[in-house]
DNA sequence: CTAGAACCTCAAGTTAAGTTAAGGTAAAGG
DNA sequence: CCTTTACCTTAACTTAACTTGAGGTTCTAG
């Protein structure tokens, strides 16, 4: 057993989230954590890498429910090692490829096709770009300017 | 002037959309009908290009809101024409080839990165994977929305 | 010992992009 | 003419991923 003693604020502060995601996070069953004395949060170490893959998963336009559902498949009651966390990976690494796929047909046909005469519903490639390979869309918008 | 003959019901029909979504992009301003006598809506046939693109950027991972300000580009008084649309078109496909980039960074620093000791919050390549190669041009593009 | 920072819970608010519902009018077809 | 669609407006609801606020408790530093 690890120790379990970082409290919500420092886990907040290393992570770069806020506590309010914390709980929220905690809500959805992706981290757990044990109370102290006093009713409050403590943590193990381990939450600082789930949490880092939350944001990695967030970042390839991975939602919270399916970062959970690949957390299913990790040992409940261990830390995870290294081969739990790469197994988990090499799932979004397709999931990613086939994105990525997607959006380069999209952005291939793109010059072409808005400006030219193509573009109506029914045939043009870049309203139906066919979606096989990447059901799940263009994802959130990652990049963005601020 | 061009006819305005279509019903929202037709032209919702031919671009895939709900009568609702049409009514949506009309509060929005990224669409704009006439009233008959009583005072129902009719589109001139541009409409349905301007709702293709629409849902094309929409796939590119472009909000409603740069949607509209990109189309705010548009002249306001005649149809679009193939060149209007195409420089529209080229500042999105900066835009998604940036973020493409990002994604395959992201994808090729996966594999090695969760499964290894090294994703943690301050150093990590896959935690941060930094925009030094997507910020650059003029393009706007920045991670992490917000 | 005490002030203030940090924490707790629960409820409600926020944004995007629409959808659904309610109550009423217009148009189209037999 | 009458009925069935199609349409109108306004308002409220939906999902995701959190944040904010209220009201109250616990820790920690001086």
């Amino acid at each position: 057993m690890q120790a379990q003693d970082l409290s919500v604020g420092q886990v907040a502060k290393r992570c770069g989230v806020r506590v309010s995601a914390l709980h929220f996070y905690e809500s959805k069953g992706l981290i757990y954590s044990s109370r102290n004395s006093g009713n409050q949060r403590r943590y193990s170490a381990d939450v600082l890498r789930r949490v880092a893959v939350i944001k990695a998963a967030q970042k390839m336009g991975i939602s919270l429910a399916e970062i959970e559902q690949a957390f299913s498949a990790l040992p409940k009651h261990r830390a995870p090692d290294k081969k739990d966390w790469q197994a988990l990976s090499s799932g979004w690494h397709r999931q990613l490829s086939n994105r990525i796929d997607y959006l380069q047909r999209l952005r291939d046909l793109l010059t072409g096709c808005i400006g030219c005469g193509c573009l109506s519903m029914g045939k043009c490639p870049v309203y139906n770009p066919d979606d096989k390979l990447a059901r799940q869309g263009p994802g959130p918008v990652i990049l963005d300017n601020k």
